[in-house]
DNA sequence: ACTCAACTGTAGCTATTGCTACATTTACGG
DNA sequence: CCGTAAATGTAGCAATAGCTACAGTTGAGT
């Protein structure tokens, strides 16, 4: 049966784990800066309320991750003032927008409906590399329309 | 420009993150039921070491992982024993290993190359919903050809 | 000015997943 | 048997991300 040669092709490297981990410790970060983002479009003001009101978590759990990515120059902030993003953190914060929208694109295009797209869309974003983000963008630039057009 | 379009439609319920934050809670159990699985085809019997090389992590880490597992009822071992999978272990790495097959056929099936796609496959699988998993299904069956004979 | 509600910060807890260093057990060769 | 190397377990550390409860700050309205 085909379970021996769809798995890791034996002279694999570093195991793909070890870039899904990659992936996953700079999520929060990636996360966070296109919330930041995206509220100051919205309200022209990012709070703390207004992260924790989008990510669906306390505001303690917010306070916490943006003192660690204010550290790691992505965010700025002060006790008790808005928050604003570096020109670090806009960087990663536009390739994040842009990355998110291919994906979600990408998934209605080949058929998923909305609200699931949108909820994949914000777990896969992370773990899709450079050549899987330029094939998805290709499908999307150009659908291979068949299936709806026989 | 598109940038409002595209994001969280308001009334969009408890955010995409808590489905998020569930998938990752979930993600190493799958990730590792389908290791032991994998590992009983190839090798007849998965002790502590083979998953460690396996996850390209160290043995204390799966010792605790396994634990938890085993707790959880995905999992059956002793002390210096070989590790087993329960019933519904099985039944998970069933699904898992399907899901997984899946999602790095599809990344292939859009022109991924194969490295890439074993990477992306191993972080995507677990954020892909049931409508997501049946579009690509669908695709990996009937690929659109397009593209390579115009 | 003052008050008060909302916002923000802090203390302290849990759970998970990583690690190194060290202890113990198993299994195999001699 | 017995000794040793490999495998496994344990102790104890760190970082991240959740939470509740409580304390402090701000800003707006009176
Ligand atoms: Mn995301
Ligand atoms: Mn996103
Ligand atoms: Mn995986
Ligand atoms: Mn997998």
């Amino acid at each position: 049966m085909a379970a021996s040669a769809q798995r890791r092709p034996s002279a694999s490297g570093p195991s793909p784990f070890a870039k899904v981990r990659r992936d996953h410790a700079t999520e929060t970060a990636e996360d966070y800066v296109e919330a930041v983002a995206d509220i100051l479009h919205e309200r022209g003001e990012c709070r703390v309320r207004d992260l924790a009101r989008n990510m669906g978590v306390s505001h303690v759990t917010v306070t916490r991750i943006v003192a660690r990515l204010q550290s790691e120059d992505l965010l700025d902030t002060a006790p008790y003032r808005p928050i604003r993003l570096t020109a670090r953190g806009e960087k990663l914060a536009a390739e994040c927008r842009r990355r998110h929208a291919t994906v979600r694109s990408f998934l209605l295009a080949i058929g998923v409906p909305p609200d699931e797209a949108d909820r994949d869309a914000e777990g896969i974003e992370h773990h899709v590399g450079a050549a899987t983000l330029e094939c998805m963008r290709r499908f999307v630039d150009r659908p291979p329309a068949s299936e709806t057009s026989p």
